[in-house]
RNA sequence: GCGGCUAUAGUUCAGUGGCAGAACGCCGGUCUGUGGCACCGGAUGUCGUGGGUUCGACCCCCACUAGCCGCCCCA
């Protein structure tokens, strides 16, 4: 019989690895709540017209990338409905933002959300099937300031709090406005006038590009091309007035707290529903998947799935990019990844101490110590060796500490051992 | 979905058409209430899976699966 493994693109996260992440989820709530973002937790699964008519029905994300399936009906009665696994959470929030009529209440809506998403994609490095996002969204009625161009601004600012709390160095802020929903399919419009005459000089890729998806061009990396590229019309130039003030105001606010970023008038982002600021947090060292995260503004996205007028904006963190980022961080500093050492290891000698044995870690855990408890058909020298590996200290509990009431502690670093009495170890072991 | 590279011990990797290897780790001993260091000994395994060629395949061929790199796209 064949094993059976984790599904192409998916993957265990273990210990001591695990350790990291909760690190990195546990920064980014307290970063979050300093802010005043409150968690939401939609389902891992929604109604596919959810996805088709909120990212895009033409994206690739919707034509190509989703686990779709269709339900099976209770009654014969009911119609079958066709569900997906969440491929970003956006739309799900989006969806529950106006089912809940959040935006009656007058106020801005800060909901962050840590998840699982799924796309079918090839996997590679930092690109799985079931990947984790950490992400949030500001977004609320007009009247409550959803639009501000202060909001973009804050955004920003958090997220390089975010990554300076975290320790991640040699990030760069990527920034561009997209325009409105008018301005941009009058750009997507010239552009593909333009490469009628430039794309024929590109580079192959270039050449399907400019027919399949123009906005494309723009990411090309052919070094080659690159003069030819600039050279295409710009958004910027294709902006309203609305958009290019509210830009500006963006880059001011950044500007005055010394959020350092670039403008890439390339920056084009995939899914159908942003408009104005968009942006990605890049970092070299991350291959082909150089984004750590993303994000932008969807002021239309809330009428496009039948909500109220709802401007917002969001960002979601490749939490698997940002983890392999880190860990690569750590290599080069020479950091171990081993797992944290307990405080101590208890070492029963000879099984008839074992049940006190257990007393006595009960005693120690509930002083909120890390303790190992080792087992009495140990040799003694087998209870150094383990305890060697799993804890900063030796605690010899044998026949001779239960009938005294003092306990032998053994330090693996200084090699000094001492007697204790019972009532006073866990003080000895560093509980506050 | 397309192209390239890869798959051998727990891990990192050598290897040859004719007995399956190293290092680290693991287990045991020197050492029966004292770890690390040292020395001695031991087990590492469906050589990714399934076919084929051959007297004989870990090695050559085909397919599949998975990983990595790139493309597409994207966090």
């Amino acid at each position: 019989m064949s094993q059976i493994k984790a599904v192409r693109g998916t993957r265990d996260l273990l210990p001591p690895e695990t350790e990291l992440w909760n690190r990195v989820e546990a920064t980014a709530r307290r970063v979050l709540e300093r802010y005043a973002f409150g968690e939401i937790r939609t389902p891992i699964f929604e109604d596919t017209q959810l996805f088709a008519r909120g990212v895009g029905e033409e994206t690739d994300i919707v034509s190509k990338e989703m686990y779709t399936w269709e339900d099976r009906p209770r009654a014969q009665s009911e119609k079958a409905q066709m569900l997906t696994l969440r491929p970003e959470n956006t739309a799900g929030v989006v969806r529950a933002y106006i089912e809940h009529k959040l935006g009656d209440s007058g106020l801005l809506q800060k909901l962050y959300y840590i998840g699982p998403q799924f796309r079918r994609e090839r996997p590679q490095k930092g690109r799985y099937r079931q990947f984790f996002q950490i992400g949030a969204e500001v977004i609320g009625p007009v009247s409550a300031g959803s639009e501000s161009p202060l909001r973009d601004a804050e955004v920003l600012e958090m997220l390089a709090t975010f990554l300076d709390e975290l320790g991640v160095t040699g990030w760069t802020l990527e920034l561009n406005s997209v325009g409105s929903a008018q301005d941009r399919p009058r750009y997507v419009e010239a552009l593909r006038t333009a490469l009628t005459d430039v794309a024929p000089t590109l580079c192959v890729d270039c050449q399907r590009r400019a027919v399949t998806n123009p906005l494309r061009v723009l990411d090309c990396k052919v070094p080659e091309d690159q003069e030819k590229i600039d050279a295409l019309p710009k958004i910027a130039d294709f902006l309203d007035e609305d958009s290019r003030a509210h830009f500006a105001q963006v880059c001011a606010a950044l500007d005055a707290c010394g959020v350092a970023y670039k403008v890439s008038p390339r920056l084009v982002r995939g899914l159908d529903y942003y408009t104005r600021t968009t942006f990605e947090f890049t970092h070299g060292g991350l291959g082909a998947q150089n984004a750590l995260l993303g994000g932008g503004r969807y002021d239309g996205l809330s009428e496009m799935l039948g909500g109220p007028k709802a401007p917002g904006i969001g960002f979601a963190i490749g939490a698997d990019r940002l983890v392999l980022t880190l860990q690569a961080q750590q290599v080069a500093q020479g950091a171990s990844s081993a797992a944290l050492l307990a405080d101590a290891y208890i070492a029963p000698l000879g099984e008839a101490q074992q049940a006190e044995s257990l007393v006595l870690a009960r005693e120690l855990r509930r002083a909120s110590l890390r303790v190992e408890l080792g087992d009495g058909t140990f040799r003694l020298k087998k209870s150094f060796e383990m305890g060697n590996k799993l804890a900063r200290k030796i605690v010899l509990f044998g026949e001779e500490e239960a009938a005294s009431g003092m306990v032998t502690v053994k330090d693996f670093q200084t090699g000094e051992q001492t007697k204790v009495p019972r009532g006073e170890l866990a003080k000895m072991l560093g509980a506050q």
